[in-house]
DNA sequence: TGAACGATTGAATAACTGTTCAATCGTTTG
DNA sequence: CAAACGATTGAACAGTTATTCAATCGTTCA
């Protein structure tokens, strides 16, 4: 069943899920480690953030479960695994790429 | 040509892009007119918010281009015409409710 | 073990955002 | 024309958010 204009609670969600992209330091992290799985510091260095900032965004998109974490020695790396994920972001970049 | 990381430039409209869908009003309005076209008191009625809000929102929408705009008498109707833009919101949509 | 490196955390701050309120505008219709 | 209705605007405020800084944590390796 579907209701008419759905309800605040859903919208919230969405609201929370497109959030996620809504800011370009997040858009960079995301689409830098989207095309490749790297660790902070790499991700801040190329971007030309801090890693702490790097890690405080890198900490929302974890408790969102849009981005996946792995230790290797001294790096924690990230990675975005769910291809739902990938394609909502891809089509938002190709719908931009498209003016 | 695929670029590695994408530019700050190109990031931040993406970034934009994803914040017009990232509040739970917003969200809801655009559900709203995506469904059918409306003017702003019955979409503020419809949602429980003032027709100001309602109306401040739209503005922005408006200058992103996300939705049209068609006076018909003391109304203004507004609409989601891309089908890009319906399909990327419908797309964030779904991944809500596959959870 | 302890120095070095990478990562995280919390607090503080500055900037941004959503909402409300009051005033005004444009169109219709009495 | 003037009243009524719907819509927009700008200012103000409260709440949120991104970033920086300093401190700390976890792992490695000399």
């Amino acid at each position: 069943m579907k209701s008419k204009s759905f309800d605040e609670h859903t919208a919230a969600h969405v609201a929370e899920l497109f959030r996620a992209f809504s800011d370009t330091s997040r858009v960079r992290i995301l689409s830098a480690i989207i095309e490749q799985e790297s660790n902070t510091s790499t991700i801040a260095e190329t971007l030309g953030l801090t890693e702490s900032a790097v890690s405080h965004h890198l900490r929302g998109l974890r408790q969102m479960h849009i981005v996946q974490t792995r230790r290797d020695g001294k790096g924690v790396f990230y990675s975005v695994v769910d291809p739902h994920i990938i394609a909502l972001f891809q089509q938002g970049f190709d719908h931009v790429k498209e003016k």
